[in-house]
DNA sequence: CTTGACTCTCAAGCGACTTGAGGGTTTATA
DNA sequence: TATAAACCCTCAAGTCGCTTGAGAGTCAAG
């Protein structure tokens, strides 16, 4: 029969812990004086309070603790807690790894510029999406404003079905670029619009539907002169956090104005590639 | 300018969680009408959006980010932020790799036995730890109760100076193993009290200072019979969890009656074998 | 003009404590 | 024996980053 305090130092757990515990119902005194309210607790108490300590320090809830500790449940049972959670700890793992690599590679940028990046990538699930686009060979990267003109010629009434708020006057566009690795000329690339439904295809504009895909993201600000550094921090950061590019690398414009002007400098263009984690892939 | 719902959708972010960010001012609508209260905002706030998904992907707090934000500090100031982050990260890591042992190590004891342990195993740090005692070989286990006797007598009128809350008829006792293998005679074993303050030697009884440790402990209700089964349990832990025996174990019976005696089943025994993690040896 | 989708504010809830205010009890010392 | 220091009590509120819900107002399509 010990008072709190004492217990508290032989255990090492804080005496107001100790008072929640016994409020939840975790670990009740063997004695509570009735008159002044003192907690009182004896050696015989130190099992059961082990076991809260082991359970927690392998991450259980109290409450998770609360139905260990009361008995009630079969190996059975524990075995699917202890399954759930080691599922849980792989996938926290996996997050705290990345977490780890992300950090270091702004260390080292910030080691390297001396200040901080104007681009922040983000990972990001998108979904599959369906637009209506014209794919050619461009002499360059610029190029592919005409394209854009391509497509809205060629979708013609239909245009009332691409996304965007108000579609003559502010659409939601993509520029898609299929090369492996850079190129100045003879680009790979291809003007899109979004659409909510599909639309008849006519000349070189097809219908189909991208897929769904795991992306590195950045957002650009400003005209397309400086598109690159964009593209650079992106590359950068894939290479820095364990990914690989898997596909086409998107440009997208929401509330682009037709016709496109590449060098408004009140654009902006969320770059994505789509990436897998390395040492995960499906091959 | 796009209503909330929208712009949830483009950046992924739950309407509450962008009025959440709004009430903190980590991200203001460009304009909130006056009349309706309704949130407005625009394509150019992605950038900032991004900048705090980036972060908080980092694992950074709202108001961390919000510094950041603010553009007030030096790349100086950001390089000790994610120091320090990279610093807490790596902790985590451990931490969690920790539990994945941890979890790991029961799911096969209770495949192995097909229930739940008994013993829980914690890691716990102990203070650095005055003893009087008397160290000898003894022919098996149960012969360290004769061993209190003599620590007892030996010290004489100074057990006051021993821990624990009525030194007279219970005190704080702790039994030494420095076998560094399972013997069942020819035991290196101590008998030890603890003390509050320095004491004169006499005889075989001497003082001295436990070291400070990490601790793999656990708890054995009832006689010294069974005893074994806890030893075993803590071995296969240290053992499961990849950490090394660095010192003598110890068995710490807290308001033990002198004379000692070893069946009383309503003793309660911590059982602890100093360890460190494997691949962190300081050697 | 209705319907249904959307928006607003404000308050409370989550988990595992921690902190603090305000007041009673025990124990060691003067 | 008085008193100070150490200890104990309860109850309430704060932490973080949202999430949920109630109750009410707004907007766009049919």
């Amino acid at each position: 029969m010990i008072k709190i305090g004492e217990f508290s130092k032989v255990v090492q757990v804080p005496v107001a812990t100790l008072r929640y515990y016994d409020q939840v119902g975790l670990l009740k005194p063997i004695e509570v004086d009735r008159f002044t309210g003192y907690r009182y607790y004896s050696a015989s108490q130190l099992p059961r309070l082990h076991r809260i300590l082991a359970l927690k320090g392998l991450g259980f809830s109290l409450e998770q603790i609360g139905l260990v500790l009361a008995e009630g449940l079969t190996p059975e049972q524990m075995r699917g807690m202890l399954r759930l959670r080691h599922a849980q700890i792989s996938q926290q793992l996996a997050e705290v790894q990345s977490q780890l690599l992300g950090v270091e590679a702004r260390l080292q940028q910030i080691e390297k510029e001396d200040k901080i990046s104007t681009y922040d990538v983000i990972l990001k699930q998108v979904e599959p999406l369906l637009v209506a686009s014209v794919r050619a060979i461009l002499p360059n990267h610029s190029a592919v404003g005409a394209l854009f003109g391509e497509v809205y010629a060629a979708m013609g009434a239909h245009v009332s079905e691409a996304l965007g708020p108000h579609p003559e006057n502010g659409g939601q566009t993509l520029a898609l670029c299929y090369d492996t690795e850079f190129k100045e000329n003879e680009v790979d690339g291809a003007a899109a619009f979004m659409l909510r439904c599909r639309v008849p295809e006519r000349g070189r504009m097809k219908v189909h539907e991208l897929p769904a895909a795991a992306m590195a993201a950045t957002v650009h600000h400003g005209s397309y002169n400086t598109i690159g550094e964009a593209h650079e921090a992106i590359l950068t950061w894939i290479d820095a956090n364990g990914y690989r590019i898997v596909g086409p690398d998107r440009e997208i414009n929401l509330y682009h104005t037709m016709p496109i002007r590449l060098d408004d400098p009140s654009y902006v263009t969320e770059i994505q590639y789509p990436v897998e984690k390395i040492g995960t892939g499906n091959e």
